[in-house]
DNA sequence: ATCATTTGCCTAAAGCATATAGGCAAATTA
DNA sequence: TAATTTGCCTATATGCTTTAGGCAAATGAT
């Protein structure tokens, strides 16, 4: 049988997509070889074990979550780049479910860091450059920003939402302004 | 050898243990007979299969937490409870990770509803009805408030806050802080 | 163009988790 | 004490992970 050209970007790729159509926690390294009509050991030239595989699925989707970030907050300020960069997050999930898990796997610091890590963290700081915070401050809000975001998207994933009035979208909206009400409340305080 | 005298509810509890000590991931089949010094085969006349051991111990970590959810807000209104509800969830997931994790277990409707899930929505209400919400606001605060502490403890959980000042403890009262003021004056609104 | 080397996918095999079937002895009930 | 139920057992099948070793295709050197 000849060679069908497998790399370690293509198994990543297909895994991402094999997330959002099974479920991240069903990605596994004989799923991708059965879609790669390859036998399972193949991979293991390619990546190092199971772990390194969604490790990398993760990696992915942090970039690719950063990039729209990135996008999105390009030419916006104060609470039009709050929604922006919330719905960011928010519309991914809803796209990529397997991947917005992905996301959320655990990476070791050095992993982390190499990635996108950083750079949510800076983005999230910029938004929040908007508002006046002093310094400790700055970072309860980055917590709260993120605690906000993961914890909605998370629970409205997981359905905790659904089939309950009103419609999640307006509870978001609901959540966004109120967030930004408080950030500006303790700006000026 | 003799019987030692397994059940559902032993079962149940000793994964509970072991997800807490492993991590509920690793919470197997295999390993709670490991535990008990029992073959695996023994465990399937108490529970029907891996998911459903694991749900039931999502079921344990829900009882517990609405457990002690009631017993904190009994006397309680407004901020106070607010916060005491908020601590419970947080201190419960600090001292029982892998119970914590087992809670967002998903699972089916009918098993959360016929579980504590109703439970615990109702003590959100009740701690929100401290404060005035019109109808729909009264839901878009419920939604709010389960984001912010499933984020806040998840993130922390994770690892997310680690080795960065200012202490978390600290980003914690802060955002409850907030959460109690962004409630009062969206109810006087 | 040919030979040497690297590389990619293979087969084989071991380890461990899930799950089912069927058996024997201990516990329970009559 | 006999009959029945129940609890844990052995045996077995299936699936995922991981390593070792092999052969042929691709790549590079002369």
């Amino acid at each position: 049988m000849g060679r069908i050209g497998l790399t370690t970007d293509r198994l990543v790729r297909a895994g991402a997509e094999l997330a959002d159509e099974v479920g991240f926690e069903q990605v596994t390294a004989s799923a991708l070889a059965r879609r790669f009509g390859v036998k399972v050991a193949s991979l293991y030239s390619h990546v190092r074990n199971s772990r390194d595989l969604k490790a990398r699925i993760a990696l992915l989707a942090l970039e690719e979550l950063a990039d729209r970030a990135a996008s999105a907050l390009a030419g916006r300020a104060g609470k039009d780049a709050l929604t922006a960069l919330a719905d960011v997050y928010r519309d991914y999930a809803r796209e990529h479910p397997g991947r917005y898990d992905a996301s959320r796997f655990r990476l070791t610091p050095e992993e982390a860091v190499a990635g996108a890590g950083r750079r949510h963290s800076e983005m999230m700081r910029a938004v929040l450059r908007g508002y006046d915070l002093t310094g400790p401050e700055q970072t309860h809000a980055v917590r709260l920003l993120g605690s906000v975001i993961h914890g909605y998207v998370s629970l409205e994933l997981a359905g905790g939402f659904s089939h309950s009035a009103p419609d999640p979208q307006e509870s978001w909206s609901w959540t966004l302004d109120s967030l930004d009400t408080l950030l500006r409340t303790r700006a000026a305080r």
